[in-house]
DNA sequence: TTATGTATAATTGTATACAATAATTCAATT
DNA sequence: AATTGAATTATTGTATACAATTATACATAA
C-alpha cells in the first residue's frame, strides 16, 4: 500500500535535506522562481514547502520579505540540547513506566551491541545503535507529542553535528556507559532515574555538537575578511 | 511603525481564534471554498493558514485528503501538560540563573499580586496575574526555543480550558500557594528547586483541564446516540 | 435488498496570470 | 564624487484557471 505523496510533501523533505547537509548552507538566499525551476514545479506547492520549512525554522524570513537558510549559532543549538533533555527526561520516564519483560529484553540487546560498538572502536556503529536505543523509548513511550517535538529536534541537531569539519573528541565509550546506566533504572522500573539520567546523557553529548558549530563560525568569520 | 499583516497570517489567526474559542468545534470538517468565501479571500492564502493550522496541530488530514477540526482527547491533554511541565521547568530554572535583584523585586510583587487575588476569591484575577508570572519568567529566561514551545502548547491548553461547560474546582488558593513556593526558590537562586516547583505546579493544574475534557467528551457522547 | 458500476458533483492539488512590494539601475543635480 | 529620484527589474503575494482525486447519486444486476 503506497501513499502517494504530494509535491509539496517531496519538496519539503529534500529541501530540508540540503539543509541539514549544508547543501544549502547558513544564510543563503531562497528565490522560489530559481527552486520551482530547478525542480520543475509550479510555486503554489513549492510555497507550502517553504512556508513549512520557516514554521520549523530551518528557514527565516528577513524584514524585506525574503528568505534565506537559517542561520547556525552556538546559542540555538544549546537551547535546542536544553529541550531536548527535559524531553527525552519525559520520554524515558513514561517509557519505563510501560516497559514490559519483554522491552527490557529488547533494550538490554541494544545496550549491548552499543557497549561492544564502543569496546571495538567502531564509532559510527555506537552513533547507530544510540539512535536505536532512543527510538525504542519513542516508540515503548506511545508519547505522539513528545516524538513529534523529538523528530524536529533531532533533525536540527543533525545539521549542527554534519555542519563545518569536525574531528569531534570520542564520547564513544562516555556514551556506551550513560547508555548503559540509563538502561539499569530502565530495566529496575525506577523511572525517575532513568529519565533523570537520560537528561544527564543529553546534555553530556551537547559538548560535540557545540565544538563543531564553534568551529564552523570561526572558519566562515575567516573567510568573510 | 506598523507592520502590515498579510493575509494568510490573518487568517491564520482568525480561525485559530475560532478553534480555541470551539466556534469551530472538534470534528467539524473544513472546506477550503466555503472558508475562502467567508472570508472573501482566494483559496491560495487560505490554503497557507489552513496548512499552519495543521501542522500545529488544529487541524488533521483525515485520508481522503479533506480536513477537520481537531479533535480533543484527554490522552492529548495529558501529554501537552506533561511537555510543557518539562519546558516550564526548563525555562523557571534558566530564569532563576539570570535574575537579577531588579527581577527579584518585580516577581515579588506579581507572586503578591496572585496571593492577594486568591484571598480575596477573585478567580480570574488570580489567573491574569497567573499568566504574567509565567510571561515573566519565559521573558527573563531568554529562551527563544522554550518561548515558541510554550505558546503553542498554552494556546491548546487554552481551548481546553474552554471547551465545555465546566465549573472548575477551584485551585486558586493552592496556585497561589504554589507561585509563592516557586517565588522563593527563584529569589534564593535556588535553580535547581525553582524548576522542580514549577514542574510541580504545572503537573498540579492538569486535573482541572483534565475534567473539564472529560465532561465534555461525556456531552458529546449523550448527543450521539 | 445488496452489491456493483458509472456518471456527476464536490473538493483538493497544481499551474499560471496578475498585483503589490522591494531592489536596482542610472540619469540628473548638487 | 555623492545624493536624490524616477524608471526598470526582480521577487513575493494573491487570484484564478485547470487537473486530479474523492464523494455522491443512481441505475442495474445478482
Amino acid at each position: 500500500m503506497i501513499k502517494t505523496m504530494k509535491t509539496k510533501d517531496i519538496l519539503y523533505q529534500e529541501l530540508k535535506q540540503k539543509i541539514i547537509n549544508s547543501d544549502l548552507e547558513p544564510n543563503m538566499p531562497i528565490v522560489e522562481d530559481n527552486i520551482s525551476k530547478e525542480f520543475g514545479v509550479s510555486r503554489t506547492p513549492l510555497r507550502e514547502a517553504l512556508q513549512r520549512l520557516e514554521l520549523e525554522d530551518w528557514l527565516v524570513k528577513q524584514r524585506n520579505g525574503r528568505l534565506k537558510v537559517s542561520p547556525v549559532s552556538v546559542n540555538e543549538v544549546k537551547e535546542i540540547f536544553q529541550v531536548r533533555s527535559r524531553i527525552e527526561g519525559l520520554v524515558a520516564t513514561e517509557a519505563t513506566k510501560k516497559a514490559t519483560s519483554k522491552d527490557v529484553e529488547e533494550l538490554k540487546r541494544i545496550t549491548d551491541l552499543i557497549t561492544h560498538a564502543a569496546d571495538t572502536d567502531q564509532r559510527s556503529e555506537v552513533v547507530r545503535f544510540g539512535s536505536e536505543f532512543h527510538n525504542y523509548l519513542y516508540e515503548l513511550s506511545e508519547h505522539q507529542t513528545a516524538k513529534k517535538l523529538l523528530g524536529q529536534l533531532n533533525d536540527h541537531i543533525n545539521r549542527y553535528r554534519r555542519i563545518g569539519p569536525t574531528k569531534s573528541s570520542d564520547r564513544s565509550k562516555s556514551a556506551a556507559n550513560e547508555h548503559r546506566q540509563i538502561f539499569e533504572f530502565f530495566a529496575s522500573g525506577d523511572h525517575e532515574n532513568c529519565g533523570k539520567s537520560m537528561e544527564t546523557h543529553i546534555n553530556n553529548s551537547l559538548n560535540a555538537a557545540v565544538n563543531s558549530i564553534e568551529s564552523y563560525l570561526k572558519l566562515t568569520k575567516e573567510n568573510e575578511e
